[in-house]
DNA sequence: TGTCGTAGTGGGAATTAGTGGGAGTGAGTG
DNA sequence: CACTCACTCCCACTAATTCCCACTACGACA
């Protein structure tokens, strides 16, 4: 699929539950799929999903085709493809987000975006700070564990 | 299988015991079936299933399929077919949940509706509020016991 | 440093969705 | 046969959503 998301941006909510689309997105989400979008919860973070409609299909497709004897795996369907709601862009470029969703990502006033590739993750601003500084701690634990020089991971 | 339903909705029982179809789903209902649907209860959750009729004839179809020499598959004949019962969406677009399955979801007031493809779930909210915990509980343990990566699925 | 264009924000108003209840109808019961 | 109860059909009201327009903030460019 074509559309690869990158980076991260922050955005707001307004008092409607309403998130603009950063335009950085907006342009190869309305190229993918005329600003047909899926957004859904992910169920290892408290953040939320956003798919472009075709991209949603293939990972629906996957989890229909799980075996529905696991447990596990009813449970995958039953919470991704329970939470995933259609989403449109309206003229503005903006999206409402379902207040289900909002509440599951404790989302407030303040987001941030997070490009996945195939996809965007939505957080709470407190939130995603909160996992980023003890994220940092983890990786920075182990870095300094075994004198990996951290910036060669980024050149 | 037209009819794809997914994401999740608030609704409410009045006192008559009825429940107004979210708009969402209610546009791929008239669509598929001109209103006709088909409630019965979920064996291994309590909740209410409602499917489509033509939808229902399939699983229905099914399950009569089943030799009917296994306990088991007798079981599931008489409770499925047992309790499932047709609804007609009303002008106003509301469904007459029968007082038997109501109480069988201990659906009150308020409910949770959740798309899940071929079918719609109807819990009630406060069984709905703590099957997620508990099952949000169980994902992350059971992936982080496993090692698997979770978003392997969406790649 | 002004002004132009784009991105993002806020909110009014029209429309639609959802809720509540009255009154008619028909089946079951004493 | 009368009464009750439950369901259906219908109308009216309220809440929520959508659509639209206008404004602000910011960066690019002259």
């Amino acid at each position: 699929m074509l559309s690869v998301f990158r980076g991260i941006n922050s955005a707001t909510l307004d008092g409607k539950g309403r998130m603009a689309v950063p335009a950085r997105f907006r342009e190869s989400v309305v190229a993918t799929c005329e600003g047909k979008l899926v957004v859904t919860i992910d169920m290892r973070e408290k953040c939320l999903l956003m798919y472009p409609l075709p991209e949603w299909e293939v990972v629906q497709r996957k989890l229909e085709s799980l075996s529905n004897i696991g447990s596990q795996a009813r449970l995958l369907q039953r919470l991704l493809i329970g939470h995933a709601t259609d989403l449109a862009l309206d003229a503005q470029g903006r999206v409402l987000l379902p207040a289900m969703l909002r509440e599951y990502g404790e989302l407030k006033k303040k987001l941030v975006l997070v490009g996945q590739g195939n996809k965007i993750e939505i957080w709470s601003e407190s939130l995603w700070q909160g996992q980023m500084s003890s994220w940092l701690a983890d990786a920075g634990g182990d870095l300094l564990a075994n004198g990996d020089d951290f910036t060669g991971l980024s050149v």
